[in-house]
DNA sequence: AGGCCTCGAGTTCA
DNA sequence: CTCGAGGCCT
């Protein structure tokens, strides 16, 4: 079936892409980044397709050469490759590439790869004369670019003579340093200039500006990549025949060529590559965003050469967007355990960094607010290196017409009694007036059964939806007295399963005062404030007895927290629910503390995987020696593990100088 | 007031 | 795992 295309939504994205290629392209000075754009011209391209083919000059691709710097026709025409984003597109390509060759009559086993960093700049072209530079310029269109001569002769790194008066053409990319780019923006700021979007837009105007001495203020760095055009060359010096060659005889002919580039036998060897960038991708002064990829020996290049659009012989394999744009169908609203209201956009499902993303936190009402979301807008979505995508912002140009701004609801069904909800003057969080419902009442059963807390193997949210379902729990205490019987007949239950759920209940019966403190669902007591109470008062009887400068007076807790113990323990019910529970209990000692305290008064913190040890085993060894882990480094952190695929965590170790243990060093550490 | 830390929530994957 | 909000200490 196809889809109906929708002309106002076309119109609508013609105007807008138009726009912003406009902003992009004459003001050097992008609104939206390149992905997002990218995205609605991809958008765009696919209704244009299906509307006949009939492509308008909104979505034509690159810019038109600049009035105000002369016109350089190229000796060579700038090609750009093709895309691909993932492993089978690679592959389906490398067949392709073998699949023309054999039919060409030449021998596929001769393909080798020659694999670098698509870097995050622009193209430079390159002109020797007699062994002088002569131009330099840029792509323009493919054909005709702008002549930056007098810029691009600042580029440090680029040699003005060559050791041999040969004749070349070769090209490639200007980026700017992270560093750099932040310091000519910070400059600009003090002068009240306009910021550069990104390090790309900046090394854009700064090879554009028509005072060379600004150019050579900021430090533009150069790569080269390619050898388009090579005559006069001395006899000592054998021509190249691969793009390997190439890349050896740019190096050895002074210019700055990239130290990670790789030959590869196989398409296998290129996936590697990418990656492992993939990854490291961050750990570059520029900024990557993907691999290039060229067949090596230039007589089969010269074999598949060119569609109307690309070279056949290269592709580009491009990491995964990390901002991309889609439509928001649902603004919904979920109550937490604590009874805190969290709003959801529901989004058209998306790819973006490699997973497919439909919903988005919205975080609270002034968030919606200060991004103006409604249901039906388009907005732009980023999943930066981390995990949660997040809703940027929305393009306006985009909006149905006679929608309107979302207004926060007064009621949650959810929320139990009559629905209502309040916002506390001073937070940011809606929470359900009634602090008993059945969502909250949900929600505590599972956290009562989850990891931190009574950790029931196999036990999780949806079994605890069934068991509530059926009538079969309402209380803490009720878990216990369930049989393999009571089980075994609920929907997706096998006899097997049933026993499973009652053994690990009753595993769970022996448990330490802290992580039952943590299953209760108090205000504020998690993990670590669990374990200070525990640590001070021993059982529940004493603690119940605590007051609340009992409590406060424990180093690390305050008024707040111990309020929030008080409160909990002089409710009726939460009285009436532990004293059902506790005769089903065990509460465990406390760790024999180990005689050899050697780590009394050291903080760590760990991050990444470990060989030896799971996450809880390598905290409860540090602290089993009297060490205390925390989750956040800072100067007061004495050590940082850092196992295999560390985050951010070692970085941040590293600037503020932390001692960086190995697993290896971390477990003789620990040892005995 | 500022720095450090914990809580609590959201997310997706193998 | 990571982030923002907010608690606790100095």
């Amino acid at each position: 079936m196809t889809k109906s295309v929708d002309i106002k939504r076309l119109d609508q994205l013609r105007e807008t892409v138009a726009t912003h290629r406009n902003k992009y392209h004459d003001d050097d000075a992008p609104e939206i980044s390149d992905q997002a754009y990218d995205a609605l011209l991809s958008e765009l391209q696919q209704l244009e397709e299906r509307l006949e083919g009939q492509v308008t000059t909104a979505s034509t691709v690159g810019g038109e050469a600049n009035v105000a710097f002369s016109k350089v026709t190229h000796k060579v025409r700038q090609w750009s490759f093709d895309n691909v984003f993932t492993q089978e597109e690679l592959s389906e390509w490398d067949t392709r590439v073998k699949r023309l060759i054999t039919e060409a009559d030449y021998d596929a086993s001769e393909v080798s790869y020659v694999v670098e960093h698509k870097i995050d700049g622009l193209k430079l072209v390159i002109e020797y004369e007699k062994g002088k530079l002569v131009r330099t310029s840029t792509r323009g269109n493919g054909q005709v670019g702008e002549n930056v001569t007098h810029t691009g002769k600042t580029i440090s790194s680029l040699p003005h003579q060559l050791a041999y008066p040969i004749d070349m053409v070769c090209v490639g990319e200007v980026w700017l340093s992270e560093k750099e780019f932040s310091r000519i923006n910070t400059a600009r700021e003090k002068v009240g200039e306009p910021l550069f979007a990104n390090p790309r837009n900046a090394a854009a105007g700064t090879l554009r500006q028509l005072n060379p001495d600004v150019a050579a203020s900021r430090k533009l760095s150069l790569t080269v990549y390619d050898l388009d055009l090579l005559e006069n060359l001395p006899d000592t010096i054998q021509p190249p025949t691969s793009q390997w060659e190439e890349l050896q005889l740019l190096t050895q002919l002074g210019l700055p060529t990239n130290k990670y580039s790789k030959l590869c036998p196989s398409i296998k060897d290129v996936q590697t590559f990418y990656e492992h960038w993939t990854e490291k991708r961050n750990n570059q002064p520029y900024g990557i965003d993907g691999a290039v990829i060229k067949l090596n020996l230039l007589s089969l290049q010269r074999v598949l050469g060119y569609t109307a659009k690309a070279p056949r012989f290269g592709v580009a394999y491009k990491f995964p967007a990390e901002e991309t744009t889609t439509v928001v169908e649902d603004i919904q609203l979920q109550v937490g355990r604590t009874g805190v209201i969290t709003p959801v956009a529901h989004l058209q499902s998306v790819l973006i960094d490699g997973s497919t993303v439909s919903r988005a936190t919205l975080h609270n009402e002034d968030n919606i607010t200060r991004l103006d979301v409604r249901v039906g807008d388009t907005v732009i979505l980023r999943k930066a290196g981390d995990i949660i995508p997040e809703i940027l912002s929305v393009i306006e140009s985009l909006r149905p017409s006679k929608t309107q701004s979302y207004r926060f609801p007064k009621t949650v069904s959810e929320c139990g009694g009559d629905g209502s909800i309040e916002r506390v003057p001073g937070e940011a969080a809606y929470r359900c007036v009634s602090k008993d419902s059945g969502a909250l009442h949900r929600h505590r059963l599972s956290y009562f059964v989850s990891k931190g807390a009574l950790n029931v193997d196999g036990v999780g949210p949806r079994i605890i939806d069934v068991l509530l379902e059926h009538g079969l729990i309402s209380h803490y205490s009720d878990l216990f007295t369930l049989t393999a019987g009571d089980l075994k007949d609920l929907p997706g239950f096998k006899l097997k399963a049933a026993e499973n759920v009652v053994t690990a209940i009753d595993a769970a019966k022996t448990t330490p005062l802290h992580c039952l403190l943590v299953g209760l669902s108090i205000e504020n007591i998690g993990t670590e404030n669990a374990r200070l109470l525990a640590d001070t008062f021993g059982s529940v009887e004493v603690l119940q007895k605590a007051t609340v400068q009992d409590m406060a007076g424990v180093y690390g807790v305050g008024e707040v927290v111990a309020q929030s113990v008080a409160n909990w323990f002089a409710d009726a019910a939460n009285q009436k629910n532990l004293a059902d529970l506790l005769p089903y209990l065990t509460i465990e000692k406390p760790n024999q503390k180990s005689t050899t305290q050697t780590l009394t008064g050291k903080t760590f913190v760990l991050t990444g995987s470990l060989e030896q040890f799971t996450r809880d085993e390598a905290k409860s060894a540090i602290q089993s020696l009297g060490g205390k882990v925390s989750s956040s480094v800072s100067k007061k952190t004495d050590f940082v593990v850092v196992g295999s695929e560390p985050g951010s965590k070692a970085a941040e170790a590293q600037r503020l100088e932390v001692t960086i243990l190995t697993e290896a060093a971390f477990s003789t550490l620990v040892a005995r």
